[in-house]
DNA sequence: CCGATTTATTTACCTAATTAAATAGTTTAC
DNA sequence: GTAAACTATTTAATTAGGTAAATAAATCGG
């Protein structure tokens, strides 16, 4: 990747991605599943704009991630006021079965935060927030 | 994504990517072709194994790619040897017109680098170590 | 009020990663 | 010397990201 911290980067990405892919394959769901159900979790419904412009992510990819969660009856989608807008919010599933996965992946997490010290960790987010900034 | 590191991690990571490329997008190349090229073109042929090994992707993303840089001209597949093996190699449309795209991605490295002082770029290399180690 | 513009979502198509399984060639064990 | 095990690559199916363009509803200017 010419530059050694490019390639490293990116092959982090791939070990963390995959490792939490391995963490919520018990629970039947992926990373970017994962990420969606957890915004709704602590924010409540949301319409498909503010989960993608949260998330930082293009919009075609949140609805294809939506409909997926609709279909294994983690969401529901309910027209909104403004009829164009949709608002997704989690199922009576999606509540009961949200604390064991937030738990394997809170431990996940720590896991691999005890890799670091917490010096560490406020200076990995010092430097991500320059690299975009 | 729960822990706020993790989400800065995942976002950077989109950032980056797309960002690159969109540098290489004028040269018609993709992010992972690009990484493929580079690296025949530093090591000389190489057989697929190795080059997912190095790339630490499976196997099957690679050969992918590898057609897909085929069938645009800028790698050959010859059998090896050995000859469930096949080296790739670049042809003279890949080894001719590598030297402007390695310009434009130098360049785009360089500029995210200038964001970091010298001592954030190592500390960045070391705690990435960490992740995984 | 109505045409033009903007906004929210979706559809279609591309790259990129994964796992699982198939194919084909090589090595090894007996 | 052949059957079994291993190795290299490919195929197929899934998730995950992107852009471009379509659709439908809302808003804005006149």
């Amino acid at each position: 990747m010419l530059n050694e911290l490019f390639h490293m980067f990116f092959q982090q990405n791939r070990y963390l991605v995959n490792k939490l892919n391995e963490v919520l394959k018990p629970h039947g769901l992926y990373s970017s599943q994962w990420s969606i159900l957890y915004l709704l979790h602590q924010n409540g419904p949301m319409s498909l704009t503010s989960i993608w412009k949260y998330l930082n992510v293009e919009a075609p990819t949140v609805t294809r991630t939506v409909n997926r969660l609709e279909s294994l009856g983690w969401v529901e989608r309910l027209y909104a006021m403004d009829k164009r807008e949709k608002m997704i919010f989690l199922t009576k599933k999606g509540l009961e079965q949200f604390p064991p996965i937030e738990a394997s992946v809170r431990s996940f997490e720590q896991e691999i935060e005890k890799k670091l010290t917490y010096e560490d960790q406020e200076l990995l987010k010092g430097i991500l927030k320059k690299i975009e900034g």
